[in-house]
DNA sequence: AGGCAGGTGGCCA
DNA sequence: TGGCCACCTGCC
């Protein structure tokens, strides 16, 4: 297959190799895979496939298996928020009085939230229940085998939802599901019958955007808040996992809380941009 | 071998 | 409201 040359991707700060791995495989999004031989990381989104690399420590560089045109460059950038001034969000966060914090935004310097298609966040997500990152890989690798749309001749999409809605329980939970089949046929039915109920939610505020997708079968606080601050660039939403429980019981002294009164504190003590604070925590405990 | 894993929904007090 | 438990499956 052939790729075009690498090419400069601007971006308004920079990753290091700790953080862009952190940023693409750290449990936000589920379908990149670092080629050693290339010394790159490869990925899929919608329908866009595309290597990212650094250079000189810092420089993110980027090449596609098509002509890299302009709408293809802009799709990549958008996903990766290269537009977003990230220094100026990560100084509303209030470090200067959260040691914690701060130990862990020093610790992940470049780390930052993907702005990925909605409805394969959600998708995603709806795997993510009491599975760890590989075996949600592995998940959506066989979603898009199953039931996705080839974009090269090695490279397929995440299915649709209403190809989903196509699909029986017992064909989802041959791709190794479990539980989690029963939630995702249904959930895609709901979507397959109102087409426009995804970009509808997605353009609604935060807190109506998160109401509405916990009527869906599966979609729980926690999913709900991964699927708007991953797929909607919504940064106010602090998902509350078992990490992020751990850690502000631990280490802020709140050791008696539970996961609501915990999701609370969040909001209230990070502020606005509380999902950024959040991924910075996430990965700072995971690292330890 | 048994318990646990980026949760959710249902049931019970 | 708040706590407990089943739910698929694979891996340590």
């Amino acid at each position: 297959m052939d790729w075009t040359s690498w090419e400069p991707l601007e971006t308004a700060h920079s990753f290091n190799n700790v953080t862009l791995r952190e940023t693409l495989d750290g449990g936000q999004a589920f379908r990149w895979q670092w080629i050693e031989k290339e010394h790159c990381w490869e990925g899929v989104f919608g329908k866009t496939v595309v290597r990212l690399r650094l250079v000189k420590e810092s420089k993110l560089e980027l090449c596609t298996p098509f002509t890299l045109n302009n709408s293809a460059l802009n799709k990549i950038s958008e996903y990766l928020g290269a537009g977003i001034d990230w220094k100026a969000i990560l100084d509303e966060l209030p470090w200067r009085s959260d040691p914690i914090l701060k130990e862990s935004m020093e610790a992940f310097v470049g780390l930052r939230i993907l702005n990925q298609p909605f409805g394969e966040t959600l998708l995603a997500f709806l795997c993510s229940a009491t599975k760890q990152i590989p075996q949600i890989k592995v998940m959506c690798e066989n979603m898009a085998q199953a039931f996705g749309e080839s974009i090269t001749e090695n490279h397929k999409s995440l299915p649709g939802w209403k190809r989903l809605s196509k699909a029986t329980e017992n064909e989802l939970r041959q791709l190794g599901l479990g539980f989690r089949a029963k939630n995702i046929k249904k959930t895609a039915d709901i979507i397959a019958s109102r087409p426009d109920l995804l970009d509808t939610i997605e353009l609604l505020p935060y807190s109506a955007a998160k109401e509405e997708l916990m009527k869906l079968p599966g979609v729980g606080e926690k999913i709900a808040d991964c699927a708007l601050l991953f797929g909607a660039g919504k940064l106010e939403a602090f998902p509350v996992d078992t990490w992020i429980l751990k850690i502000l019981r631990n280490r802020y002294g709140l050791g008696d809380w539970n996961a609501k009164q915990i999701a609370q504190f969040g909001r209230i003590h990070f502020g606005q941009y509380a999902g950024l604070a959040q991924q910075y925590l996430f990965s700072w405990e995971r690292s330890q």
